[in-house]
RNA sequence: UGCUCCGUGGUGUAAUUGGCAACACGUCUGACUCUGGAUCAGAAGAGUUCAGGUUCGAGCCCUGACGGAGCAACCA
């Protein structure tokens, strides 16, 4: 039949990375009885960022790609930074993704009565101990990095005695700081988290689920593989910073398991992105600090930040696709971003024309009072996105940059003297222009050539330009915001000694008011998306009200004649 | 200084059991265009951090340097 029609051949993967050739491994040969199971952990303590979007494609993808499932557990061991204002907000993220966790929406804190057990059970067997010791003294006798530790003097205290002091910790006997649980393994390891790690401390903050019926509460590295042991998980994927947890990681493990089950930790790069910071720390300080308007002010890299820009789950899949999971501590740079979501948005966005810095142009020769009905295709790249109509009348609103009285060669556009074409309307040329005090343009002036409407006998003759206008009497007035990178710096806090708000780009926002735009944008709804024709593309703000619309820039378009004019 | 991980065009990634270093973004040409967009055609750009070794043959294996990152929170 159709066998040499292959149209998708770019989307094929030749390749897999090191990820999916583990997954695959350990699928070939039967481990875990063949299953994939995966999970996305984040801490309630913040926004998701498109560094989780990596990793959330990851976890979703590799259990959809095998057959396999995937769980969203909620690693929420620290009553004290947690809260559910960012439970809600993370499930509302990971669904605009596009992921589905069904019914498995799990917490470590659903575990708190299996990890005491647990921990109970090591203290049986001699593996873990109660330390009265304050965090100083541990920290003194944790050695360093190129020095063993020394053994704690509770290190060897009895079973009994263990038993009875963790019991009194969580019935809120004792202060917080003052004892701790600690696994007895190897002080003198290479490895510092194997170095008697604490594994439960006392915190008398309620818990945002479980309230105050815990007074202790366990650490990372004794909640998270704990968990994913509980779920059947097979495959812990998290970014490289936890490489040196893996051994702790195996030693729990080792302790719980019963049979040949059992979960095994992965490792891949973090995302980073040039312009940009992407640790949560100093998320919440730009947000706190009042630098940004909020977690979901466009400028940030944050999920919901990211959304408001106008950017769509596709291209934010699709950017993750192309940068790729390695163990290489990389810089993606946005632009491979910007590149992603052009690439979707030119395919969906229908065409509009908005002007944002508008110049009046009076047609001369157009009968005063008349207006037009100009038809115009939505979208070149999508037919089914019809056409619409658009007011045409004797005096319109062209771009600033769009008018030169003087201008350099190969500009194309509104001159005296030059023809331009007005798209889809009619060919005009310049005659004139009137200035202001100050020497500035504040009224151009042209004569249009009736036989040139787009369709008419003329409409092919050759002129260099085309323009975007709006008709003056029937333009919508909009407020547009121009965003641009935050930061001027590609790395800023890759930088020692250099608070990266040092780099704060001054232009990150530009607030346009009284822009210009056509009619049939008067009451657009928040995120509805459209290409500015020769501007970009813009996406509708929350604080859009009936009437009064306010557009975010997403992206710009491309540009080589400003690039041109660069150098 | 100890341990762990990592070093491939400007950037991010590929390279099946060792077999002439591939792709994407970016950059630069040109064509086309009623978006200086999109699209199409093409070009430049690395000899794989370095030095040895094994091999007919090494980006892949071995040794040693050099460089980068992570690790000494009662954070995750």
């Amino acid at each position: 039949m159709n066998s040499e029609i292959t149209n998708d051949k770019d989307d094929l993967k030749t390749t897999q990375n090191f990820v999916e050739a583990f997954i695959a491994e350990d699928l070939r040969e039967g481990r875990n009885d063949g299953r994939i199971h995966t999970r996305f952990p984040p801490e309630p303590n913040g926004y998701l960022h498109i560094g989780h979007a990596k990793a959330i494609c990851l976890d979703f993808g590799m259990a959809q790609q095998y057959g396999g499932k995937c769980n969203l557990r909620f690693d929420d061991t620290n009553p004290t930074k947690e809260d559910v204002e960012y439970v809600d907000s993370i499930k509302e993220d990971i669904q605009w993704l596009g992921f589905d966790w069904e019914n498995r929406e799990f917490y470590a804190s659903d575990y708190f009565g299996k990890l005491w057990d647990f921990a109970v059970d090591l203290i049986k067997r001699g593996l873990a101990y109660v330390d009265d010791q304050s965090a100083e003294e541990i920290s003194n006798q944790k050695g360093t990095i190129t020095q063993p530790g020394i053994e704690s003097p509770f290190r060897s205290r009895s079973i009994d005695e263990n038993l009875d002091l963790f019991y009194r910790m969580n019935e809120g006997e004792f202060d917080e700081a003052s004892r701790v649980l600690r696994a007895k393994i190897d002080m003198a390891s290479p490895n510092m988290h194997m170095r008697d790690p604490i594994i439960y401390r006392i915190l008398k903050t309620a818990h945002h689920r479980t309230g105050d019926k815990w007074k202790v509460y366990p650490m990372y590295d004794f909640a998270h593989g704990q968990s994913d042991y509980f779920e059947g998980i097979t495959h812990s994927l998290c970014t490289l910073e936890f490489e040196i947890h893996r051994p702790l990681y195996d030693w729990f493990i080792d302790q719980l398991k019963t049979d040949d089950y059992r979960p095994r930790q992965i490792e891949f790069n973090r995302l980073n992105l040039t312009y940009t910071v992407m640790s949560k720390r100093k998320l919440l300080e730009l947000v706190r600090d009042g630098i940004v308007s909020g977690w979901d002010d466009p400028r940030m890299p944050t999920l919901c930040g990211l959304r408001r820009r106008g950017y769509t789950p596709e291209s934010i899949k699709r950017f993750v696709d192309l940068i790729g999971y390695t163990k290489v501590e990389a810089i993606n740079d946005v632009s491979l971003l910007e590149y992603a979501v052009r690439e979707d948005l030119n395919k969906r966005t229908p065409r509009v024309f908005g002007v944002l810095n508008p110049l009046r142009v009076v047609i001369e020769n157009y009968p005063e009072g008349k207006t037009e009905e100009v038809e115009l295709i939505n979208n070149p790249e999508d037919e089914n996105q019809g056409t619409r109509k658009v007011p045409f009348c004797r005096e319109l609103f062209i771009e600033q940059d769009d008018f030169m009285e003087n201008p350099p060669s190969k500009f194309f556009r509104m001159t005296p003297g030059q023809e331009v074409r007005l798209k889809g309307a009619y060919i005009v040329k310049c005659t004139g222009v009137k200035k202001n005090s100050a020497g500035e343009p504040e009224e151009v002036y042209c004569t249009y050539d009736p036989e040139t409407r787009s369709g008419g006998p003329q409409a092919n003759r050759k002129v260099k330009g085309t323009l975007h206008w709006v008709s003056a009497q029937h333009a919508v007035d909009a407020e547009v915001r121009l965003y641009d990178r935050l930061f001027s710096d590609e790395d800023p806090s890759g930088h020692k000694d250099i608070d990266p708000r040092e780099f704060l780009n001054p232009e990150s926002l530009r607030v346009l008011k009284g822009c210009k735009v056509e009619p049939s944008l008067a009451d657009v709804k928040p995120l509805e998306k459209f290409q500015f024709q020769r501007l970009g593309y813009f996406c509708a703000d929350y604080d859009t009200m009936q009437g009064a619309p306010v557009f975010n820039r997403t992206v710009g378009l491309k540009d080589t004649w400003s690039k041109m004019n660069k150098e």
